[in-house]
DNA sequence: CCATTTATGTACCGATTGGTACGTAATTCC
DNA sequence: GGAATTACGTACCAATCGGTACATAAATGG
């Protein structure tokens, strides 16, 4: 079962973590091959021969950052009693991810390739399916509430989940910008003040 | 008053427009120097000659976006009787401009350099600098509804003014990805219907 | 021990990056 | 009609971009 030729000398995992940092500091353009190589502690051959090319380093290290740090607001949705609490905690669970001293600010999928150069459009448009999804999943997540008796029937499950995809966005730019966590649990504070106004 | 030397063979100002475009487009490093001066008409030495370097060219370009695009929110700002007319005509302006068809998606302040690599930082934050600016004319507008008695005395303008800050920026992701200017209007109307459970 | 397989580091690839040197064309001042 | 001044297009710069050829090293299978 063991491997046949020589066994690699890095830790592709750890290896894998480095990259996302620097693609989540730098953006997906602004981080050059030789810089992530540096950073992950191998030569660039390595590199490729590990990864592939750039653009399939970047998907690994989205997947990791989604498993890592998507995946416990996917399950807070999935957890909460109800909507309401369930997408409050989302938020507030990003909330912390985006200003987490130990993490570049922001989220990933947002922050690393809004705009780009046109040959570099896959990237962007495979972010944005990324948080079109996100979207769904609150979407979905109104109309269980709804179907559960939580969430009022006359309310508009799409639009709840507009609402609170943007400003779960809007909670990336303002870490970016320099925004507290304070700040943001009382942007959250506010949006989840509007819930009654907006899910009826 | 007439200029000295040979005269310049193109408008610059139109130059500026088509870069700005670009800029907008494929952001600050997605948009090469040879990609800018092939939009404007001219070649890389008028560019140079006219604007100094890529940066000061973005910077003009972000100031001729805050000139056309930018002033009539701020107008819309102090125009409105009500803080609260006041920014909720703030965020449609930019829930119409982020989904033109004449224009790329989303707010170019937000959208062409939210990450990038490390020597172009000083673009970032100058981009960072924009966007707290635009929360805190939000801030000065609902202290002047504190003042004039059309907010609550009790309400927290800082508070208020980074909510709808984030739901802005937010929308510029919104309208990256794809949706409809209906959609950015109902996700404005969600925002200014949590207006009396957040100014109170 | 030897063939096979895979990983490694060095040294390189063509293309593109942001930026310029330079000779020439077009204008104004005197 | 020069001199001075400014803009023009061509052709180029070093540096970096994403990516790779190649010789060598380290492992397994027989």
């Amino acid at each position: 079962m063991a491997e046949r030729g020589r066994p690699r000398a890095f830790d592709k995992d750890a290896a894998l973590h480095k990259a996302m940092r620097v693609f989540w500091t730098s953006g997906y353009e602004g981080a050059s091959v030789s810089e992530l190589a540096q950073a992950m502690g191998i030569n660039k051959p390595s590199l490729y021969a590990a990864f592939g090319c750039k653009e399939a380093l970047f998907r690994e290290a989205i997947e990791l950052y989604e498993k890592e740090e998507g995946a416990p607001v996917g399950a807070a949705l999935e957890a909460g009693r109800t909507a309401r609490g369930a997408i409050e905690t989302a938020l507030r669970v990003n909330a912390r991810c985006y200003t987490n001293p130990d993490n570049p600010r922001g989220c990933m999928v947002v922050v690393s390739a809004l705009a780009g150069s046109p040959e570099n459009n896959p990237v962007c448009s495979f972010l944005a399916d990324s948080r079109r999804e996100s979207e769904e999943s609150f979407r979905r997540r109104v109309a269980r509430g709804i179907a559960e008796g939580d969430v009022p029937e006359s309310a508009d499950a799409g639009r709840v989940a507009a609402f609170y995809a943007t400003v779960m966005n809007g909670l990336s730019i303002q870490a970016r910008d320099g925004a507290t966590v304070d700040a943001l649990e009382r942007v959250v504070d506010s949006a989840m003040a509007a819930w009654d106004a907006i899910a009826r």
